[in-house]
RNA sequence: UGUCCGAUGGUGUAAUGGUAACACUGCAGAUUUUGGUUCUGCCUUUCCAGGUUCGAAUCCUGGUCGGACAACCA
């Protein structure tokens, strides 16, 4: 035992750390403790939205405190039910569970209300300038912006304008409502930003009540204000709107929400914004945005992610405000830690090769025991059937190996997983030259368990009994992109998404174990990877996904002699 | 030639004025009826220059480099 009595502190990230401060001086409690996910129902979460709900959900959980869900709704044409549907389903996917499902379009009226408070108090006003006009006086980031002509309206007039916006008397672009601040402030945000624009759009919840809608900055700071939002925890590309949060929750005098930011998420061969995803769906270079190269949360679960190694992958990578490309190994080592643990091993091959054992008798066949996680505390087994004919990886047989190769070779012997040595007698081959079955004989007191030849082989393989193989069809996933950060390519990032991301194999054997299975259990193909059923697999018609690959130091040698 | 933010191994994060560490990756080895798992070892780190201090990754000053901000998007 350890001489340090002190128990091992658990390192918490910022935000914890503040949180735990806050708690500990009683600026916050934990019933007042409440955050939220906001996201805009315009698209799928990916993994990045995961690394926030696991943030967010993750925070209040460890304190003792809540999670709101509000979907950021605020304009109308972009947003669909279809998203607030998937949205919630990945959410809860994840594991996590909401407080209270809210929509920032629920708080129109309020935000309405707020906005005749500022208009009242001389801090808003109705620009007629066009959007280029508006522009155009904004200024740059270096130089003062100027004053719109419509800067110093009445406060009537301004009342009188932004009621006959609200009822329809303008057209989309007419007019907008913006804060009063300061054209001349070295934020742009704070050049009098506006508030309302006019958009004779159907919202998706408010259907055609509303044709002027509250911009983000005046919908989402006083959204959590209304919500007792203590922390608003958001990524750093909104650290410039702080200042404008702050002003209108000081100006309004409503409950003082606080936004506190973090580094997006990036993680390396992919790419992680919704704009981009959409066009890979739009331009059908995947198959939807749940395509299981997709980083899509409904991607990666199609793929056969676990929710636990996305959470598990969120608390490792962890977070910070500093600009960051996580690599993608650490995503598929979060998955084949837990897969590793709980997936049950089955054999399939994936690229038939059929061997005939010459010295087993024709028409017999042997059940023998196969156990099914080597990683399981309390041992299970199963029964695989095995015959004359069997089909073995084309890959786990070479004619003229190099040397390492410790597979089946000419006149060469390995084990057969769970069953017998078989040594290599003949290699029969088409008239084109390919290969199109070995002979091999098979030594009978080496059966496993009861293994009485001594000998000893450097190699064992999968294999399945032909006589009772099942046909199926195997994908075979790899990155999306061919470079680390195609984001920061130049040209188009589509021009960089990997040929071979997608391999199907059409023609695969797969032991008849496995289709006692429920459809979403995980399964660990002997050798060759994780795998999952696919969405579209039938009884008929069975698909299998490969989620992950085992760790392979044999193809990472074979890369190294390319 | 503005404002704000950031800079710790290849990557992601810890260390909160007191011996720079953990994970992933990579490399080497042991074990292995999965070239898996497990185990062992190794490589590699505080952007620069000053200052404060007995002591600085940490505090201060000045640089350098990187990022965000000029949508009627969020």
């Amino acid at each position: 035992m350890s001489h340090n009595n002190k128990t091992e502190k658990e390192s918490l990230n910022f935000l914890e750390e503040l949180i735990d401060a806050e708690l500990h001086s009683g600026r916050v409690t934990r019933e007042q403790l409440l955050t939220r996910f906001p996201p805009e129902p315009n698209g799928y979460l990916h993994l990045g939205h995961a690394s926030s709900i696991c943030l967010n959900f993750g925070i209040a959980k460890k304190f003792g405190g809540r999670t709101n869900l509000r979907f950021d709704d605020t304009n109308p044409v972009t947003e669909d039910t279809e998203y607030v549907e998937s949205i919630k389903a990945d959410i809860q996917w994840l594991g996590f569970q909401w407080a209270n499902e809210f929509y920032a379009s629920d708080y129109f009226e309020t935000l309405y209300s707020y906005a005749v408070e500022l208009i009242k108090k001389g801090l808003a006003y109705v620009d007629d300038s066009t959007a280029e006009q508006i522009a155009a006086m904004k200024g740059t980031p270096t130089q003062a912006g100027t004053d719109s002509p419509f800067r110093n309206r009445s406060v009537d007039e301004n009342l009188d304008l932004f009621t006959r916006m609200r009822n329809g008397e303008f057209k989309d672009g007419e007019k907008t409502l913006r804060a009063k601040i300061d054209m001349a402030s070295p934020n742009m945000h704070l050049r009098d930003p506006l508030m309302y624009r006019i958009k004779h759009a159907h919202h998706h919840r408010t259907g055609d009540k509303w044709c002027i809608y509250p911009m983000y900055d005046f919908a989402h700071g006083q959204s959590d204000s209304i919500e007792n939002i203590t922390h608003s925890i958001c990524t750093l590309e909104f650290e410039v709107h702080k200042p404008l949060y702050n002003w209108f929750i000081e100006k309004l005098g409503i409950f003082p929400s606080r936004q506190f930011e973090f580094a997006r998420r990036n993680i390396s061969y992919t790419v992680m914004s919704k704009r981009k995803l959409l066009q890979l769906v739009n331009e059908k270079i995947v198959d939807g945005w749940d395509d299981p190269r997709m980083p899509t949360i409904s991607g990666v679960r199609r793929r056969g992610y676990t929710a636990e190694s996305i959470r598990n992958f969120a608390d490792v990578a962890g977070i910070s405000r500093r600009e960051n490309v996580t690599d993608y190994n650490l995503l598929e080592s979060c998955l084949r830690e837990h897969l590793n643990k709980i997936a049950a091993r089955t054999m399939a091959v994936i690229n038939p090769l059929k061997v005939v054992l010459l010295n087993y008798e024709e028409n017999k066949t042997e059940t023998l025991k196969a156990e099914n996680n080597p990683e399981a505390a309390e041992k299970t087994y199963r029964d695989i059937s095995f015959s004359r004919e069997i089909y073995i990886e084309k890959d786990d047989f070479m004619e003229h190996a190099p040397e390492g190769f410790f597979r089946l070779t000419p006149g060469g012997m390995v084990r057969l997983k769970h069953a017998y040595i078989i040594r290599c007698e003949k290699v029969v081959k088409n008239d084109d030259g390919s290969i199109s079955e070995i002979h091999c004989t098979y030594i009978p007191e080496s059966k496993s368990g009861q293994d009485k030849s001594g000998i000893k082989v450097k190699s064992v393989i999968h294999w399945v009994d032909a006589s009772s193989a099942i046909t199926a069809e195997v994908r075979l996933y790899d990155k999306l992109f061919t470079v680390e950060a195609p984001d920061a390519q130049e040209g188009d990032f589509k021009s960089y998404i990997n040929p071979d991301s997608l391999k199907v194999f059409a023609e695969a054997k797969v032991e008849p174990a496995l289709l006692k299975h429920d459809k979403d259990e995980r399964f660990q193909f002997l050798r060759l990877g994780y795998f999952v059923e696919d969405k579209y697999s039938t009884p008929e018609h069975r698909i299998y996904n490969r989620a992950v690959t085992l760790k392979d130091e044999w193809a990472k040698e074979q890369k190294k002699h390319r």
